[in-house]
DNA sequence: ATCTTATAAATTGTTAACAATAATTCATAT
DNA sequence: ATATGAATTATTGTTAACAATTTATAAGAT
């Protein structure tokens, strides 16, 4: 088996990938306590568990660790939110790029009825179920490359974008609108790399 | 403050930090057991800091946690040498172009003095030597974008080469010729962001 | 009534003991 | 001599108790 990984780890794989969901969600607001005991028993495992938890997403930034006084949802500040929209801003096409040159017709259809519901939330006006779609669209679209680091760096940057959002509101500049996505989706029908390349920048 | 972190995580930063250095040096060899006690004496620190260095250390994908027998150094698999092979040629370029743009005077001596130890060892055939300082051209360069997140990238993409390159030799694409990065320097003096965009790729 | 201070409670950080698993050693049989 | 298997040792994983710090509470003074 390729997953060598140990069972509690992927006991805390899930703790994570919990939270993760949460934050893009935008349940968890910055600056949030997150308490061990309540996650000890929201997620039914030990207090190790938890913390080592929480050590992982301080590390990937999305959790600010105080010495005696716990665990809270990252408050990103302006200056981090400049960093991380210019990192998704070169990080970004590329992606896109490989990823037109890599999608296969299966892969298609999953976006397809991804920009369906993304427009049907725009059409209801339901804001926080559109910013999580268009999330969504982004990691989808990581996931098209197979390419588990750049999977894993997008999945970070779109989290750390919802952060962002909750804390200045949509700028604008973070969110994309979805005939932009309707757009790369264009391209990846026709397997232009360039053209997904330029529409992602 | 900016660093709210608390002194422990430093602690915890440094032993990081320090396996970082040995993989990058190769002084760590893919496979290598990482024993607790070992490393809690190394470092004077007690298992609990050891043990959650090696799960951040397992997160960025540089080790391997096996249950019941503890952490080893990575060895990545030919799958994953090419998935961050990939993900260099993809992300390094936008970088570059970013760093050139940035660059001031000072950055640029720091470079000129490092590919000038770079030639220094190609020239008496320090073959490790030359692995360390071409690997940390890249991170150097990554410095000047003064963005952490991709600063924090290219650390992880650097390091996982050097165990790649110490699994399966190094095969010509993973590792440049200092003359790259020489024309790379020059694109730096012009601020020509395109130009290194091109050159790294 | 509000602010200060002292006390108590709750939460986090650390250490150490315990349990479980794997690696090693040694004896025995073929 | 080699291989098999049991017992021992060593290492890792987990839990729980303890220490330290912060937060909440309450009493008292202005």
């Amino acid at each position: 088996m390729a997953s060598t990984l140990t069972i509690e780890k992927a006991e805390e794989e899930a703790i994570v990938g919990r939270i993760y969901e949460a934050l893009i969600d935008q349940r968890l607001a910055p600056g949030t306590k997150l308490s061990e005991s309540v996650l000890c028993e929201a997620f039914g495992v030990g207090r190790m568990r938890v913390r080592r938890s929480l050590l992982l997403l301080a590390n990937r930034g999305l959790v600010e660790l105080h010495a005696n006084r716990g665990a809270f949802v990252a408050r990103p500040t302006p200056q981090q939110a400049q960093e991380i929209f210019e990192a998704r801003l070169a990080i970004e096409p590329p992606i896109a790029r490989i990823a037109a040159l890599k999608a296969k017709p299966s892969n298609l259809k999953v976006l397809e009825r991804h920009l369906l519901k993304e427009s049907e939330a725009h059409a209801a006006g339901n804001r926080q179920e559109a910013i999580r779609l268009s999330g969504q669209f982004h990691t989808d679209l990581a996931q098209l490359t197979g390419n588990s680091f750049l999977i894993q760096v997008v999945k970070d940057l779109v989290t750390r974008s919802s952060l962002i959002i909750a804390m200045f509101g949509d700028t604008g500049v973070v969110n994309c609108r979805d005939d932009e996505h309707a757009g790369l989706l264009q391209a990846f029908r026709t397997g232009d790399g360039d053209l997904a390349h330029q529409l992602m920048a």
